[in-house]
DNA sequence: GGCTTATATCCGCTTATCCGAATATTCAAA
DNA sequence: TTTGAATATTCGGATAAGCGGATATAAGCC
């Protein structure tokens, strides 16, 4: 009877929100994730990058790092930041696809062709 | 010079954080939209699977609904909802997979292969 | 109309999350 | 070992988000 289970396993959701989900839940983390796509970056040129605060970036690396999303390596007084999970980026594109498709439809629903 | 872009626009960003990242942000409403996947389901069936406060699942619904995401339809005095972007469940299952791959190397990392 | 079922909304409360200035730490060069 | 640059952490406070009992609203039935 029962083929696909209706709902997650609640461990499994519970990692799923700490681990990723609630990760994703912030701009900044996202700017992150998607800068770091493209190669290390440091603390600085992150920080310059997105025009904020240096705490609250290192605030948001720390919490990246600290899921295991993102790993460091030093050198000298610097701190290199590298994606460890770039699937991450992935969903990240897939979410713009699904807005634009959703703003289309929008559009769509106010200037009907037909 | 600069091919892909660093930084998302921000408009986008904030799109893209109120309408899915956010919404993606709560274990009640993932398990809501994972059942919607399974086909278009009444308020109160989706009570009972979640079995939460009927009022905790109406309120997440309504959030659902007011992003676009989820769409209702009245049949007597009850609404089923069904799901308008089912792409938000490959999304959700592509991070189960990203766990689900991030604890295996965590398990590698304790008692290596070679 | 009165009653029942289904859903939505209200409201006071609690907790989570983020912020950023200030401060601490780390490292290397002088 | 003092100084400076880079990064991390602390801390008080503000805001957002979620909760669920109670209540309102809506629809159908008798």
């Amino acid at each position: 009877m029962s083929d696909t289970p209706t709902l997650i396993p609640v461990h499994e959701l519970q990692m799923l929100h700490d681990n990723i989900c609630q990760t994703l839940g912030d701009p900044k983390r996202i700017q992150l994730l998607y800068a770091l796509s493209q190669g290390p970056r440091s603390v600085n040129a992150l920080t310059e990058l997105l025009e904020a605060p240096q705490s609250t970036v290192s605030r948001h690396l720390a919490v990246l790092r600290q899921r295991g999303l993102v790993e460091t390596q030093r050198d000298g007084t610097t701190v290199v930041y590298s994606l460890v999970v770039p699937e991450l980026v992935v969903i990240i594109e897939s979410m713009r696809g699904i807005l634009r498709k959703m703003l289309a439809q929008q559009l769509e629903s106010l200037s009907p062709t037909s």
